[in-house]
Formats: structure tokens, C-alpha cells, sequence
RNA sequence: GCGACCGUGGCGGAACUGGCAGACGCGCAGGACUUAGAAUCCUGUGGGGUAACCCGUGGGGGUUCGAGUCCCUCCGGUCGCACCA
């Protein structure tokens, strides 16, 4: 048998990525597809440190299910981009001292050579950074149909700021009271003017959708959780001044148990409530809570704080005169700001009433015993007409009861909170707003977009709240668009997942420089038929992205209400048992990797280490069991190529069609895992065999090719075709013998 | 507290609708080749026992002809949310 030459992977490697892209091998027709595919994984953001090995899982995965589907004979639109605005690239240009816009692109060619180098099916002719005026001009027009359509609004509100970002931060980037940036620097409570989305108008519709959609289970759930909706009811309790402070709540059943009511220290009807001999008292506790973050407000298991009004209210089902606390634990931006207390069922009015003294009533029992706090699984005691009655019969009644008389109606509340969008920095596209004092907030024209980010050199926040583009003033003043008078810009910058919400309607579209998407090529590709990416975007991109398309399509815009109807969450990789992470030191950067091993088998040792959908434990010593695999397929495929035709074993022909089935199946499923073992198997049987045949190699170069592209484009090669491995269709089996 | 997921050899992990537990790989042990090593190849590898055999999927209980898989319960772990009324 002839010597077979040592498989040289970066050579090989070097040489295919080098004709992939002579030959435009991964760029379908986008105008003429037969079978389109968007196959479409999370955009990175372009850090300095460059990929590390968890993005590489996460697009390795993708990838392989992208070259699955072309190998099926779907045309394939696998498109890359850079999420490169935002405050944790600015955040990063301050600590080493360099302007963004010129760290950026060293960042974005870094990322670029990495994801090239380590074989991504990428359409680069489609590749965006939304830092681009090209792309970022779109995200403003975006900002003005929202505004126009009076789901961009702004108002003053409580926020979260972080005094190291100096800037205010959403909700979602708020990690137990910490700056998700800065894990050890509490968050405060500042109220400024910001702009607002309106999310919160389409969260029935946002819930609802989550039946439809073909999603990771625990994606779904944590959608569902974080619009957080609850049923119950609003009850009104009247004060003997005329007063109408409605409450809400989620145990109307409970409503004869309510022994006092709070209010959150900011609620509007404070002041009308509080008596004169209270009134040092209560200003002295508004302020002292004022001064907290909102945060450390909601971390619990501290002891409760509040205080007395010096006024009662009348519990509407009791008609019993009840007294009035302002307290911290009650918050105003849930449900009403203001809630009955029922200390017998609910572990907070207890350890509320159990600290100040206030009575405890039980309405709910279960064989005249009393139940565990916040149990419903009992009847009503103590609830006049409603004795008896199970917790959820009563409740109705309750409610129909007091609703007749002008006292309760039911409720829906939501968790969800409008998406507040401004942001006091400066690396992001400036919100197209232009204040005039005759004419109000004004949208900037749409001809008049982009509105560039000029280049300023002291680009540092301040603790003003004012961005630092307040600075400039040749850019501060213009005209007003509608008056022509004096008018200022808004020095707002957008937060950095408004870019990230749309970017997926630009790529099949990115040579259009008059439109943001173009509207043939966006019924062709859109929505995306596929959707890869991290759970930690479960309710941040993720959310947004699904607002945002569907606020789109009521306006018109695009033809689909839902962008993603197909998604799958891949796992996270753990190194030294936790997740990799620049603050816990544990990053690796595949690089080096790929320069020893070579990029196939490192793709397939990700793959290897665990099931995608869960992710897997980065250890160094398993690699070798993959290359060792390659090298034998490497033999296995040269000896073949010059083997002389001979029948093909019955066992190894038999094996060859179960393995067919398993990875066809595997691969469907993102079982990377299951599959490489089962091609494992099928190597193993066929050296014992000796069964170095094109019959059985052929084949298995297909099903390889997703997992190892360059290894299955050079061995195709050396068994003489002259096309792309590519080109080929899917092997299929014969069920008789698998 | 709420929600989701998980617990299998020395290690990563297999096991479709309940049907031979431990595929595949790492590691380890022995052997072949070699002056020697590396690489490669072969054999073995859950625990106990000379053996036929016995015991084994976090603990306990249950359903079933049959349970890693289904049900109950307890223990342990991971992730998300959290003074959300």
C-alpha cells in the first residue's frame, strides 16, 4: 500500500478557506434562492480580548447546522456582524485609554480573523457592524416610526443608576442591586427624563405568542417569567376625607383579613394622608428611603421599616376603619404602589405587622386549623357571606361582591416595565430627537439621518446625568425641523439593544443604502428559519428583538409578526466548574488551540465534550481523542482513494446506513455529541474490517463535512471530484438495513 | 420564596416511545513495534468473588413481568427571577 501523506491541518485548512472564498462557496443567491434558509447565531460584541471559546461553542454549533441544512439542499444564508456599540466597549476604551472609534475596528478585525480562521460557512459580503453610520442611521429611523407611532415616550421616572457607568442602566442589566458592568457597584435611584418604549402596552401579545413559537423550553420560561403576569383585582379603600386609594391584588379572597394598608413612600396620596402630628415623621422617611438605590429597596431579609400615617381607611368588605403605613416594601412601580396588608397570608404583612404591633386576622382555614402562610389551599372563615367558600370561589365572589358596589374590578398586572432607551454616554447612535421651546421634541427628518456621532475626543461621562455630548456645542445647537427657530439635540445615546433588536432584518439587505431592509429580500428570508444563541439573552435581546418586529408589522413595515419562530438555546462552557468569564480569570482563547490541533478538530472537540443544548466542560486532555479520530479518517480516505473496487463488507455496509440514520438525526437534533460517537463507531468497524473503499468513505465525508469542512472538502478532493463537497446532497439510508 | 433543569465508572458523557446500564472518548493497566522514547497498533478496564454468581444509575418508598427512564418523598447541585402584593 502506498505511503499516505501527514495530515497537515492548518495547510489544509489554509488552502479551503482560501477557495471558499476565490469560488463564493458560502454566498447563496439571495435574490433567487429555490430554498431559502436563515440560519442565523447571536452577533458578538467585539471585545478587546478577542473570541474566547464559549462564543466559539456557540458558533461552531450554529455553523454545523448551517452546512447541515446546505448538504440537504436548502440555500443558506449564514451571515456574521459585530455588535459593537455600547457601554461595555466604551467602558473598556476608558480603561486603556483609546477613543472607541479607533479600538473598535482593531477589535472588529481581530474577531474577523478568528471567525474566518476557524471555518464559518459566513457570508461576508453581508457583514455589519452597527456602528456603522450605513447600519446605525436605520436604528434611529427605527426610534422615529416608533416615536411617530407614540410608543416612544418620555417621561420622568425612577431609574437605575450606576454611579460608575454614570449612566442610567435597564432594569435587566440590574444583577441583585449590582451593576451587571460592575459587580461591585450598587446601583441608585436617580428620576430623570428619559425615553421609554412601550413594551409594556404589547405584553398580553408578547405572552401569548410564546404558544406559538418552536423555542428552547427554558427560554419560553424565562419570557413568561419576566413578563410575570398576574391575575387579580383592584379594590378600593375610601378615606374619610373622600380619599380613594385603589390597591392591587392577587388574593381578593383574602379581603377580610386586610388589618391596615401601605403605601410606598413616594405614592402620590401620602401627603393628603398623613395627619399633622405625623407629618415630621413621615417627610423624615420619605427622605431617609429616597436616598437608597432601588434596588437594595427590593433585596429582602433585611427588617422592614415604616411608618404611620396617622390616618384609616375603610376596608371595603369589613367596613372596618383600618390604619395607613407608608413602608419600602412596597414598591410604587408594581401594580398601584399601594397594597392591603393581610398579615395571616402573606409572609411580608406579617413580618410587617409582627414588627409594628398590627393585628392578624385568619380568613383562610382548613378544617377549622390554620395553613401555612400564602396557602389557598382552604376555606373562608371570617368573611361574612363568603364562609365556606374554597379560596378561588371566594375570591370571584369577593370581587363580584364589592364590584357591584363600585369597590373592586378585576385586574391583570404585568411585571414587565416599559424599556427605558436612554442612555447619558457616548458610543452609541444619538437618539434623532431635537428639542425646540415653541414646538416640543421633535423628530429629526428622515432625509436629515443619519445624525452622526460626532468624533470627540473627551468623551467621558460625568456624574451630571448630561451626556458628554452636550459638550459639542456645534453639534448641541441646531434648528428646529419644524419651526426654524432654536433648537437643541437630544444628547441622549440609545441603549445598545435597540441596535441588537433589528440587526437580523439588515443582513439579507445590507447593500441598500436607501432602506433599512428591502422589502423583496425580506419576504424571501424573514422571519429567520433558524436561531441559535445563549440563554443569556433569554429576556433581553430576545424580548426586544420580538417587540420590536412585532411593532413593525402593525406598523407595516414587515410581512411576519414573530422574527425568530424557531430558536434553540445552546449550553454555556464551564471551566474549573464555573462558567468562562473575564472576571473570574477562566477565559481560553482558542487560538492556540487552533494553531496546534487545527480548526476541525477543535470544532469537533467542543462538540464533543457534552450536548450542545447544555454545554460542557472545558478540559484539554480530550482533544486528542479527536484527532486521533481525523487521522484515521485522513488514512482511511487516502487508502480508498486507491483501492481497487471490491464489495463493500455486510457488516460494514449495514453499519454505514445505521450510522447514516443516527447523524442525520443527531445533527437534526444538535446531538453533535451522539453523532461524532457514532461516526467514531463507524471508522472503528470499518479499519477492523478493512474496508478502505470509496463505498464506505464517500459517505462518511458528507457526514462529516458539517463538523470538519476542511478535512471533508480535501479528502473529497483527493478522491478525485473536482466540486465543492458542498455540492453534494445528504447521504440517505436504507431503512431495511438501519 | 417563585420558575426551569440536573444527579449514571477515575473523568467527560451514552442509553428513541419503560426492555442486555455504562455507547463514544479521555485516563489508566498489560502487550506489540523500538537501542530508547514519542507516535501507532492490539488487549483489558463499574464494584465484589478463584468461580458459577452477586451488587450496582444521590437516599427511601411505589407502579410494572420488567424502572437510569414513570409516580411520591427526602437529600444535593446548576441557572433564571425575586419585599412583584
Amino acid at each position: 500500500m502506498a505511503s499516505v501523506p501527514t495530515y497537515d491541518p492548518a495547510a489544509v485548512e489554509e488552502r479551503w478557506q482560501e477557495r471558499w472564498s476565490r469560488d463564493h462557496t458560502n454566498e447563496p443567491d439571495l435574490d433567487r434562492p429555490s430554498r431559502p434558509f436563515y440560519n442565523l447565531m447571536m452577533f458578538p460584541y467585539p471585545s478587546a480580548e478577542g473570541l474566547h471559546v464559549g462564543n466559539m461553542f456557540a458558533f461552531t454549533g450554529a455553523d454545523i447546522y448551517g452546512r447541515f441544512k446546505r448538504l440537504q439542499g436548502h440555500d443558506v444564508f449564514e451571515p456574521i456582524g459585530f455588535d459593537a456599540f455600547g457601554i461595555h466597549s466604551e467602558n473598556y476604551a476608558l480603561n486603556v485609554g483609546l477613543h472607541p472609534a479607533r479600538l473598535i475596528p482593531q477589535n472588529i478585525a481581530t474577531f474577523r480573523r478568528q471567525l474566518k480562521r476557524f471555518g464559518g460557512m459566513f457570508d461576508w459580503r453581508h457583514e455589519l457592524s452597527t456602528t456603522d453610520p450605513r447600519y446605525y442611521r436605520w436604528t434611529q429611523w427605527l426610534f422615529l416610526q416608533l416615536f411617530r407611532a407614540g410608543l416612544a415616550i418620555r417621561k420622568k421616572a425612577a431609574v437605575n443608576w450606576c454611579p460608575a457607568c454614570k449612566t442610567v442602566i435597564a432594569n435587566e442589566q440590574v444583577i441583585n442591586g449590582y451593576c451587571e458592568r460592575h459587580p461591585d457597584v450598587k446601583v441608585e435611584q436617580r428620576f430623570l427624563e428619559q425615553w421609554f418604549f412601550a413594551i409594556t402596552r404589547y405584553a398580553e401579545r408578547l405572552l401569548a405568542n410564546l404558544d406559538t413559537l418552536d423555542w428552547s423550553s427554558s427560554t419560553i420560561a424565562m419570557q413568561r417569567n419576566w413578563i410575570g403576569r398576574s391575575e387579580g383585582a383592584e379594590l378600593i379603600f375610601e378615606a374619610p376625607s373622600g380619599e380613594k386609594i385603589t390597591v392591587f391584588t392577587t388574593r381578593p379572597d383574602t379581603a377580610f383579613g386586610a388589618t391596615y394598608m401601605v403605601l410606598a413612600p413616594e405614592h402620590p396620596l401620602v401627603d393628603a394622608l398623613t395627619a399633622v402630628e405625623q407629618r415630621q415623621a413621615v417627610r423624615s422617611y420619605q427622605r431617609e428611603v429616597a436616598a437608597q438605590d432601588l434596588v437594595s429597596r427590593k433585596v429582602g431579609e433585611k427588617r422592614k421599616t415604616g411608618v404611620f400615617l396617622g390616618s384609616y381607611v375603610r376596608n371595603p368588605a369589613t367596613g372596618e376603619a383600618i390604619p395607613v403605613w407608608i413602608a419600602d416594601y412596597v414598591l410604587m412601580e408594581y401594580g398601584t404602589g399601594a397594597i392591603m396588608a393581610v398579615p395571616a397570608h402573606d409572609q411580608r404583612d406579617f413580618d410587617f405587622a409582627t414588627q409594628f404591633g398590627l393585628p392578624i386576622r385568619q380568613v383562610v382555614q382548613r378544617d377549622g386549623e390554620p395553613l401555612p402562610i400564602e396557602s389557598q389551599d382552604g376555606i373562608l372563615v371570617h368573611s361574612g357571606q363568603f364562609d365556606g367558600l374554597s379560596c378561588v370561589e371566594g375570591g370571584k365572589g369577593i370581587v363580584a361582591w364589592l364590584s357591584g358596589r363600585g369597590f373592586a374590578s378585576p385586574r391583570v398586572q404585568y411585571r414587565l416595565h416599559d424599556w427605558c432607551i436612554s442612555r447619558q454616554r457616548y458610543w452609541g447612535p444619538p437618539i434623532p430627537i431635537i428639542y425646540c421651546d415653541r414646538c416640543g421634541p421633535q423628530g429629526v427628518p428622515e432625509r436629515d439621518l443619519p445624525v452622526e456621532l460626532p468624533l470627540i475626543e473627551d468623551f467621558r461621562p460625568d456624574d451630571t446625568g448630561v451626556s458628554p455630548l452636550a459638550r459639542h456645542r456645534e453639534w448641541y445647537f441646531v434648528p428646529c425641523p419644524t419651526c426654524g427657530g432654536e433648537g437643541r439635540r437630544e444628547t441622549d445615546v440609545s441603549d445598545t439593544f435597540l441596535d441588537s433588536s433589528w440587526y437580523f432584518l439588515r443582513y439579507p439587505s445590507t447593500e441598500f443604502d436607501d432602506r433599512p431592509w428591502d422589502p423583496a429580500r425580506t419576504r424571501t428570508w424573514l422571519p429567520v428559519t433558524s436561531y441559535i444563541g445563549g440563554n443569556e439573552h433569554a429576556v433581553l435581546h430576545l424580548l426586544y428583538s420580538r417587540f420590536v418586529t412585532m411593532v413593525l408589522h402593525e406598523l407595516g413595515h414587515v410581512h411576519f409578526e414573530e422574527p425568530f419562530p424557531k430558536l434553540r438555546a445552546h449550553g454555556l462552557i464551564i471551566k474549573d466548574g464555573s462558567k468562562m468569564s473575564k472576571s473570574r480569570g477562566n477565559v481560553v482563547i482558542p487560538d492556540a488551540f487552533i494553531k496546534k490541533w487545527g480548526a476541525d478538530t477543535f470544532r469537533m472537540y467542543l462538540m464533543f465534550l457534552g450536548p450542545f443544548q447544555e454545554g460542557g466542560d472545558f478540559r484539554d486532555e480530550g482533544i486528542t481523542g479527536i484527532r486521533r479520530f481525523l487521522d484515521k479518517v485522513w488514512v482511511l480516505a487516502h487508502e480508498a482513494a486507491q483501492a481497487t473496487l471490491e464489495p463493500l463488507p455486510a457488516a460494514v455496509a449495514r453499519k454505514l446506513h445505521q450510522t447514516i440514520r443516527k447523524v442525520t438525526a443527531d445533527t437534526e437534533s444538535l446531538a453533535y455529541n451522539t453523532a461524532i460517537a457514532a461516526m467514531m463507531e463507524y471508522v472503528n468497524l470499518a479499519r477492523e474490517e478493512n474496508a478502505a473503499q470509496r463505498e464506505a468513505v464517500e459517505p462518511l465525508l458528507v457526514l462529516l463535512a458539517p463538523y470538519a469542512p476542511h478535512m471533508a472538502e480535501e479528502l473529497w478532493a483527493q478522491l478525485g471530484h473536482t466540486t465543492s463537497v458542498f455540492r453534494v446532497r445528504w447521504p440517505s439510508y436504507d431503512a431495511a438495513l438501519a
